[in-house]
DNA sequence: AAGGCAGTTGAACGCTCATTCAAGTCGTGC
DNA sequence: GCACGACTTGAATGAGCGTTCAACTGCCTT
C-alpha cells in the first residue's frame, strides 16, 4: 500500500472512506491523511473531489468480477447457489463490521440526490453489470426454472434484496431484515424450481 | 401552512427539504428560507439541527397511517392487494418526480453512517412500523397463504422491495427496476397463494 | 552541466456551515 | 401602566470545507 503511486494511494484511501462513512461526510483532509498525502497531490492527480468520487466508482466497477464474484465463488457451481453465496459475502460484511458496512455503492446512491450526469452513470453501471451477472446464473441455470420466467426481473429483485436488506439491517443494527430478505428469496426461487420440475411440492 | 406556528412550519420545511436533498445537503439556511423564519426562532424551538431531524423523523412516523396508508389504502378491501396498492402509492411518487423522489427514511438511513442513538432508533421505529402494518395485511389474508408461512419475513420483503426499488430506479432514472422488483414479488405472492389453495397451477 | 517537467509541499484563501447572542417585539397577569 | 417571559430578529462567530498556488524536489534528456 505505501509503495503505490500517489493516485493510487488516494483512490484506495477514498474507496475505503467513502465505503465507511459516505461521500459526503469524507473530507478531502480525510481521504490525504489516510493515504499519507498532501492537498496539492491530490489536486495534481484530480480536478476536483467529484473526480475521486468517479475513479473510485470506476475502481469499485472494475473490481466487482475478480474482486467480489470470484471469491465468493470459489468452489461454488451450481448457479443458483452462486446467487446465495454472493449474498452470503455480503452478510458476511455486515457481521464482520457490526452491520455498518454495506454496499458503498448503495449509499452513495441514495446520498446524492442529484448526482451529477457522470458520477450517475457510473453508479447506474455498477447496479447494471451486478444484475448482469446474476442473470447469467439464472441463465445457467437452465430448466430447473420456468421457461417463461423472466430472468432479467429475478436478477434485479436480487440486487433488490441485497440492497435493502443491507439498508434495513444497518438501520436496526442486526441481521434479522438482510436473513429474512434472503429467506424469502430462497422460498421464492425454491418454488421456481419446483414449478420448472413439475409442479408437485415436497 | 403560513399561519401555522413557527416550531411546526420549521418542521414542515425540513421535512420536505430532506427528503428532496437529504439531511447533510440541506443547509439551516434552506430550512429557514422554506420556513420563512430567522436562525434564532430555529434555535429557540430545537437545540441544534439534529433535533430538528428528530422532530421530522417523528412526524413522519406518525403520519405513516393517516397520510400514507389511509389514501393508499382507500376503496383496496382485498388484504393483499393493500400490500400492492402502498407499492403502487411510492410508484406514483417516484414517477411524478422523475425517479427522484423516493423514500426519506431510507435515503437518511444510508446517508448517517454512525447516527446518533436517537436518531438511529427513530429511523428503525419507521421500518418497524411500516412492516408491521404488512404482516397485519398478511395476517388478514388468514389461509389464502400458507399457514407455516413466515408473514414476518415477507412483510420485511416487502420493504426492501420498496426501498431497493426505489433505490435502482432513482439511480437508473427509470421505473423499470421499481416495477420488476414489484413483479417478481407479485409472481411470489402468485405462488404463495396457489400453494395454499391445494397446489394446481394456472 | 543544464534545462525541463512530473510530482510534492503545506500554508493560505474564500466560502459556507451550524450555532450564538444582544437587542428587540408582543401579549398577558397584576 | 408596567413588568415579565415567550418568541423574534439578523448580524456576528469560529470551525471546517474544497481548492489554489508559489516554491521546491528529484529524475530524465541532451
Amino acid at each position: 500500500m505505501e509503495d503505490l503511486p500517489t493516485r493510487d494511494r488516494l483512490v484506495f484511501a477514498a474507496l475505503k472512506l467513502f465505503g465507511e462513512k459516505g461521500y459526503l461526510s469524507t473530507s478531502i483532509q480525510d481521504i490525504l491523511r489516510e493515504a499519507g498525502a498532501n492537498a496539492g497531490s491530490l489536486y495534481h492527480a484530480f480536478p476536483t473531489k467529484q473526480d475521486v468520487l468517479i475513479a473510485v466508482l470506476d475502481l469499485y466497477r472494475q473490481g466487482i468480477e475478480p474482486m467480489l464474484l470470484a471469491p465468493a465463488w470459489d468452489g461454488v457451481d451450481d448457479p443458483i447457489e452462486k446467487v446465495f453465496a454472493l449474498l452470503a459475502r455480503y452478510r458476511g460484511m455486515l457481521e464482520a463490521t457490526d452491520c455498518l458496512y454495506g454496499c458503498p455503492i448503495g449509499s452513495i446512491a441514495l446520498e446524492l440526490h442529484e448526482p451529477d450526469p457522470p458520477v450517475r452513470e457510473l453508479l447506474s453501471l455498477n447496479f447494471t453489470q451486478w444484475v448482469g451477472h446474476i442473470e447469467r446464473c439464472l441463465d445457467e441455470a437452465g430448466d430447473r426454472l420456468p421457461a417463461d420466467l423472466d430472468r432479467r426481473m429475478v436478477a434485479i429483485l436480487v440486487l433488490n434484496v441485497m440492497e435493502g436488506g443491507v439498508m434495513q439491517s444497518r438501520t436496526h443494527r442486526t441481521l434479522e431484515a438482510f436473513d429474512a430478505s434472503v429467506a424469502g428469496l430462497r422460498d421464492y426461487l425454491n418454488r421456481l424450481e419446483q414449478a420448472a420440475s413439475g409442479g408437485q411440492p415436497k
